[in-house]
DNA sequence: TCTGGGGTCCTAGGACCC
DNA sequence: TCTGGGGTCCTAGGACCC
């Protein structure tokens, strides 16, 4: 047996996990540059309050007055995700992280009564992590998951549900929309609805086959997987990293080259920072740019991919992305967003042949992005960076309301004063 | 003025080869 | 000039996830 816990409303949890006067309040959290939302308490929630609507637009509405908004802090929910883990880790053998808010536990062999289990857990994970959770149960993951939707949508129950009986499942599936199961989405749930089928439950109905020609091995998988049939494994380590990006859209359009070429520079770099943290090298890199799609300004995207020499070198990975952007570069538009996305990725250590000549003595660079690295952790995100990335640019985040990062920077500790 | 960021997997179709 | 079958590799785009 299985079960997915994952946090409610993770991010507005952690953000009351610290401030004790937003848990009885509708809380949300927006995306970067404060432009839409990512997470809702349910208090929000029942406002009518939908995820992914602008910011700039539900601000105003009346109704959502009481709302408090905050700018997302991923070095904090980060964190918090990793706490969650930890918790989990001294209870469970096998636990997978599988997002920042979710993990797959492996039930498999445990005695115990799993609902009671789970119970518990639940409490552990709220007491010590501070966040509260639901968890499902099930034979595979898809119904783990399925089970945690129905856990989730209950807020008076246990905030667990067990899906593991053939009973339980035949009972509750009908009832049951085919919006919440995962690896279904709108296209597939509109190719099902035209054939009449809308249900869970009528869903595992289908043949195998049928469900394969309308929707690909992928919903096929998913269909076994409901039907009790495991095709998606556990494991506790992640699969290696096939690509990597770093892309933003600008806090105010960029109309300038320098403007243009400070930003993409920036995100290369911050790219071969998560590259090295990786263990990993790079063989590919695309470079992009566009202008907003809202805005009816004159528009215009490009995008080019280029081979790299394999590398992991900060001032390597600037100088590339900073001639690509240049070739992509067009005067006179608005630029809203640009990024970088390293491809072909590979493990350091599994170093194909070496280059014969390569334009960088990988010694010396290694040792250089090591002592970059290492100064930078202790001073700070970029204490030391290449001379094309500005300290403060122009065309950085809006992030007006963040929180401080409570469990990660010294300076953001909270102060406990007893009198 | 203001609409996120970062991933994976699958398939179809083109280029190329024998 | 006629005209096949079978295979691989790569890429773009779609779909899905959080």
């Amino acid at each position: 047996m299985f079960a997915l816990i994952d946090g409610n409303s993770f991010y507005c949890s952690c953000e009351r996990a610290f401030d004790p006067r937003l848990r009885t309040v509708p809380v949300v959290v927006l995306s970067n540059n404060d432009g839409c939302v990512i997470a809702r308490s349910h208090e929000a929630r029942d406002l009518g309050l939908k995820m992914g609507e602008p910011y700039h637009l539900a601000r105003r509405r009346p109704e959502l007055a009481s709302v408090v908004w905050k700018s997302s802090n991923y070095v904090l929910y980060g964190d918090m995700s990793r706490r969650m883990y930890e918790v989990l880790t001294e209870r469970v053998a096998r636990v997978e992280p599988y997002s920042i808010d979710e993990m797959f536990l492996d039930f498999t062999d445990r005695a115990d009564d799993l609902t009671a289990l789970s119970v518990d857990l639940r409490a552990s994970v709220r007491r010590i992590a501070k966040i509260p959770t639901c968890i499902g149960i099930g034979p595979t993951k898809t119904l783990a998951k399925l089970a945690n939707r129905i856990a989730k949508a209950d807020r008076q129950g246990p905030g667990v549900f067990d899906l593991s009986s053939a009973e339980t499942r035949a009972r509750v599936f009908s009832a049951l929309d085919l919006g919440d199961v995962w690896g279904l989405g709108r296209a597939s749930i509109d190719k099902l609805a035209r054939l009449g089928v809308t249900s869970v439950g009528h869903f595992t109905a289908l043949k195998s086959d049928q469900v394969r020609e309308l929707l690909t091995v992928t919903g096929q998988r998913t269909h076994a997987e409901l039907l009790g049939i495991p095709c998606f494994e556990f494991t506790t380590a992640p699969p290696p990293k096939k690509s990597l990006a770093v892309t933003r859209s600008f806090g105010q359009a960029v109309t300038s080259w320098e403007g243009m070429r400070e930003a993409v520079a920036a995100y290369a770099n911050r790219a071969a920072e998560k590259l090295r943290r990786h263990g990993l090298q790079a063989r590919a890199m695309q470079v992009f740019m566009h202008t907003s799609r809202f805005s009816g300004d004159p528009s215009y995207a490009n995008q080019v991919t280029l081979a790299l020499e394999p590398t992991a070198d900060s001032l390597a990975l600037v100088a590339s992305a900073t001639r690509a952007a240049r070739a992509l570069w067009r005067d006179g538009y608005r630029y809203a967003k640009a990024g970088i996305v390293l491809l072909d990725l590979y493990q350091q250590d599994e170093q194909p042949v070496a280059d014969l000549f390569p334009s960088r003595d990988p010694a010396k660079s290694a040792a250089l992005m090591a002592a970059l690295d290492s100064v930078n952790q202790r001073f700070g995100r970029n204490t030391l960076r290449p001379g094309a990335v500005a300290a403060a640019p122009a065309w950085g985040m809006r992030r007006s309301s963040l929180s401080p990062c409570y469990t990660t920077r010294e300076t953001d500790l909270m102060q406990v004063i007893a009198c």
